[in-house]
RNA sequence: CGCGGGGUGGAGCAGUCCGGUAGCUCGUUGGGCUCAUAACCCAAAGGUCGCGGGUUCAAAUCCCGCCCCCGCAACCA
C-alpha cells in the first residue's frame, strides 16, 4: 500500500490558535482525509513550536515554568483541533526527547559534513539593553536608549550553516522537480531569491538555556528556526527509531503559510542535502486569512476564534466552518472571512442546497415508499454519467491540491440532483399508479447521487457526510473512493426521514463590526514594542507562525502607576516653528519647535493625518524628557502627544487658547 | 525603481502559467413548481476583464509602459 506523510507548520505557543492557524490545519486535514479515502496509508503530523525566546518570556511573565506554560498551551491547541475534527496521527512538541534526539542527530550530521563552522558575531552591545545595536542606530556612538552609555564591542561565538554552498544544488533540484514548491507563484519568487545568492546563516545562540544544546558545544543552543524545521523528521524517528524513519521519510507534503516558504523551500532542503537525507517531495505555501479584508490582528479586533466560529453554527458547526474554509477560498491564495459571508454560505450551501436536498428526498421516500427503495431495472437518466464526470474532476482537483475545485465538483452533483428532481417531478409521478416503477427509480437515483456527494465531501465534512450516508441508507464506515465512489444501480435502500441537518439561519443582517477602531477595549494598553534580539537573527521565524498574522502580543494587564511615576514624565507645551516631510517616509514629519527655553528638532509619526503647513504655528504637547532617538536618520528630541486609534489617523493634542511655549502640562 | 499581493457585471471571487464564445456565488427582475428547511427549478437584465501601446487571424490571458488599492519592511520616541 502506498503511503503519504503530510505535515503542517508547528505553531508558536505564545497565543491561542486563531482562524488563520485553523485554516492551515483544516486544509491539511482535508488532504489527509482525502488520501485516506483513496486508500492510502496516511500519516498526518502537527505540533507545537516551544523553544522560542518569546515563549520563554511569555511564560516568565505569566509566572510559570516554561514547560508548564507549554503544557497548558498544548491543551488549548488540542482542544481547538478536537473541536474542528482535525485528524492528526501524531502531535509533536519540540520539547519532547524524541525531537531533541532528531535535532541532535541532524546537527551532528551537518557538523560532521563540515557544513557548520564556527564564527563570531561582532557588534555593539549595550549592557543595559542586553542586546546588540546596529552601527547606524547609535547616537553619537552611544546607545540610542541609553545616551550616556557607550556600547561595548562584543564578539559572540556563533555557528553558521554553509547555506551558500547549496545554491546550485537547490537550483538543480527546483529545475528537476517543478512540483517541489507550489503554487507556482511562490516557486518563482523563491527561485529569484536563490538566484540572487544565499548567505551562510547562524544556527546557534550563545548564553541561552531555553533550547536544545549543540552536541559538540553545549554552551550554545540550536537556533529556534533550525530546531523547529527538524520536527518533521524527528517526529518519524530521526535519531531514534530508524525503522520508522525509513518507512515515513521523506515527507510527501509540507503545508505551510506563505510567510515561511523560504525556510521550507531553501533552508530546510539545504539542511537535508547536507545531512545526506532525502528531500520532502513537495512544499505548499498557502495564503493568509483576512477578516473583512484586514489582516487578522488583535488590536484591530480582527481575530476570529475558530471555536467561536464553529459553535456559532451548533454542536456540529465545525463542518460548515470547514466547508467555508475550503470551498470559498482558492487554496494557495489569500482568503477573507466575515461573519455575514459565513452565515450566507451556511444558508446557501448547507441549508438550502445539500440539507434541503436530503430532506426532500428522504421525505418523498417516506411518503411514497415508506422509506424503502428497491430500484427497478429501468434507466437512470443523466445523473450516473454526470457522477462519473464529477468524480474524475474531483480526483484531479484534489490530487492537484485544488481543494476549492474539489468541493465545487461535489456541489455540481448536488445541484444536478436538485435539477433532476425538478425535471422528473416525483410528486407528479406519485399521482399516477402506472408510473410506480419510474417513481421508485427517480427517488433511488436521487438518493444514490446524494450518497456519492456525501462520499466526495467526506474529507471536508466528515461528521456530516456520515450522517447523510446514514439517512440515505448507505454504509457509513470504512468508505473508500474506489469502492464507494461509483454509481450503483442496485441494492435496497432504507431512507430515514429526520429533522433538518442544517436549519436555516435567519440573517438579521446585524453587521457586526468587531470593534470600532477608536474604541479601545477596556484595560488594553498600547502594545509595547518588544526589543529585537541579536541582529544576526533571521528576519522571521520558520516552522512556527502559521496561516495568518501572528497575534499581536496580548494586551498587558492594566497597571496602576503612582503619581510619582507619572510626574517623571515631563510634559510641556511647544510651539511648532517649522514642519516638513521626512524624505522617503510615509508617516514621519520633522518638526522644529519652541519649548520656551530652547529650540528642538523632533520627529512625529503624523504625516498621514497632517499637512506640514497646517501644523506651523500650532501649540502642541510634547514629552520633554524623552530619551532622544534616531528615526530615518533624524534625531528626535521628544514626542508629540496625539490621540492614536489603532489603525486610524492620529489627532495631535492642541489648545483652544495656547499657553506660552514651555508650560508644564500635568 | 525596497519586497510582495491585487484591480474581472451592483457585492464577493475563479479563470491568467498552456491566447480561441468571460465563469461561479450572492443580489436584482420575471416566470414555474409545491416533494422540501419561505426552500427548489427555469429565464432575463447587468461586464471597455484598471489605462495606453505592442505581438497575433485571435489577448482577461503573452510583451512594454503607466495609474490606483492593500500588506510587509525601512519610520508611528
Amino acid at each position: 500500500m502506498s503511503r503519504f506523510f503530510l505535515t503542517t507548520a508547528i505553531d508558536y505557543v505564545n497565543s491561542r490558535p486563531h482562524l488563520g492557524t485553523a485554516y492551515e490545519k483544516v486544509c491539511a486535514d482535508v488532504i489527509a482525509r482525502y488520501k485516506r479515502l483513496c486508500g492510502i496509508d496516511t500519516r498526518f503530523l502537527m505540533g507545537n513550536d516551544e523553544h522560542s525566546q518569546n515563549v520563554f518570556k511569555k511564560a516568565i511573565e505569566a509566572g510559570l515554568d516554561p514547560l508548564t506554560y507549554c503544557d497548558q498551551m498544548e491543551q488549548e491547541f488540542r482542544k481547538t483541533w478536537a473541536r474542528l475534527d482535525v485528524s492528526f496521527d501524531d502531535f509533536i512538541r519540540t520539547t519532547e526527547p524524541r525531537h531533541k534526539a532528531g535535532v541532535t542527530e541532524l546537527a551532528r550530521r551537518l557538523w560532521d559534513a563540515g557544513d557548520i563552522f564556527e564564527g563570531v558575531y561582532e557588534g555593539w552591545y549595550c549592557v543595559s539593553c542586553e542586546e546588540f545595536k546596529q552601527e547606524k542606530d547609535l547616537v553619537n556612538g552611544n546607545c540610542p536608549l541609553h545616551p550616556t552609555l557607550k556600547p561595548e564591542w562584543i564578539r559572540e561565538k556563533n555557528y553558521f550553516f554553509r547555506l551558500s554552498k547549496y545554491q546550485q544544488p537547490l537550483l538543480d533540484h527546483f529545475a528537476s522537480h517543478p512540483e517541489f514548491l507550489q503554487p507556482d507563484i511562490r516557486r518563482n519568487e523563491i527561485l529569484r531569491l536563490i538566484e540572487g545568492g544565499l548567505q551562510d546563516i547562524s544556527v546557534s545562540r550563545a548564553g541561552q538555556s531555553w533550547g536544545i544544546p549543540l552536541p559538540w558545544d553545549p554552551s550554545s543552543v540550536v537556533y529556534v528556526w533550525f530546531d523547529a524545521l527538524i520536527n518533521y523528521a524527528s517526529a518519524v524517528g530521526l535519531g531514534g527509531d530508524q525503522q520508522l524513519f525509513e518507512h515515513w521519510w521523506p515527507a510527501d507534503l509540507h503545508i505551510i503559510g506563505k510567510d515561511i516558504t523560504r525556510f521550507h523551500s531553501v533552508i530546510w532542503p539545504a539542511m537535508l542535502m547536507a545531512a545526506k537525507l532525502p528531500l520532502p517531495r513537495q512544499v505548499f505555501g498557502h495564503g493568509f486569512m483576512t477578516m473583512n479584508g484586514q489582516r487578522m490582528s488583535k488590536t484591530l479586533g480582527t481575530i476570529v476564534d475558530p471555536i467561536e466560529a464553529a459553535d456559532r453554527l451548533g454542536p456540529q458547526g465545525q463542518d460548515p466552518l470547514r466547508l467555508y474554509l475550503v470551498k470559498e477560498i482558492a487554496f494557495g491564495g489569500d482568503g477573507d472571512f466575515s461573519w455575514d459571508r459565513y452565515d450566507e454560505r451556511y444558508n446557501v450551501d448547507l441549508a438550502n442546497n445539500l440539507g434541503n436536498l436530503v430532506s426532500r428526498v428522504t421525505a418523498m421516500a417516506a411518503r411514497y415508499r415508506q422509506g424503502r427503495l428497491v430500484p427497478s431495472a429501468g434507466g437512470s437518466g443523466q445523473l450516473p454519467r454526470l457522477a462519473e464526470q464529477v468524480r474524475a474532476d474531483y480526483r484531479r482537483a484534489m490530487d492537484g491540491l485544488m481543494l476549492h475545485e474539489g468541493a465545487a465538483a461535489a456541489y455540481r452533483l448536488i445541484d444536478a440532483t436538485n435539477e433532476y428532481i425538478a425535471a422528473t417531478a416525483p410528486w407528479t409521478l406519485a399521482k399516477d399508479p402506472a408510473s410506480a416503477d419510474r417513481l421508485t427509480q427517480v427517488l433511488f437515483d436521487a438518493a444514490e447521487a446524494i450518497r456519492l456527494a456525501a462520499v466526495l465531501l467526506e474529507p471536508i465534512m466528515p461528521r456530516s457526510s456520515r450522517e447523510i450516508l446514514r439517512r440515505v441508507g448507505a454504509a457509513t464506515g470504512g468508505i473508500t473512493l474506489d469502492r464507494d465512489g461509483r454509481w450503483r444501480t442496485e441494492g435496497e435502500r432504507l431512507l430515514l426521514q429526520e429533522g433538518p441537518l442544517w436549519p436555516r439561519k435567519e440573517t438579521t443582517n446585524v453587521s457586526e463590526n468587531p470593534l470600532p477602531p477608536d474604541a479601545p477595549s477596556p484595560g488594553a494598553l498600547p502594545p509595547v514594542s518588544a526589543p529585537t534580539t541579536a541582529p544576526s537573527a533571521p528576519a522571521s521565524v520558520p516552522a512556527a507562525s502559521s496561516g495568518a498574522a501572528p497575534a499581536a502580543a496580548a494586551a498587558a494587564p492594566s497597571v496602576q502607576i503612582s503619581i510619582e511615576d507619572f510626574m517623571k514624565v515631563e510634559l510641556r507645551t511647544a510651539k511648532v516653528l517649522t514642519a516638513e516631510r521626512v524624505e522617503k517616509s510615509k508617516k514621519l514629519l520633522k518638526l522644529s519647535v519652541d519649548v520656551g527655553t530652547e529650540q528642538r528638532t523632533l520627529v512625529a509619526g503624523i504625516a498621514e493625518a497632517y499637512e506640514p503647513e497646517a501644523l506651523v504655528g500650532k501649540t502642541v504637547v510634547i514629552v520633554f524628557n524623552l530619551k532622544p532617538a534616531k528615526l530615518m536618520g533624524i534625531e528626535s528630541n521628544g514626542m508629540v502627544l496625539a490621540a492614536s486609534p489603532d489603525g486610524g489617523k492620529p489627532t495631535v493634542v492642541s489648545f483652544a487658547e495656547p499657553p506660552a511655549p514651555g508650560t508644564r502640562v500635568r
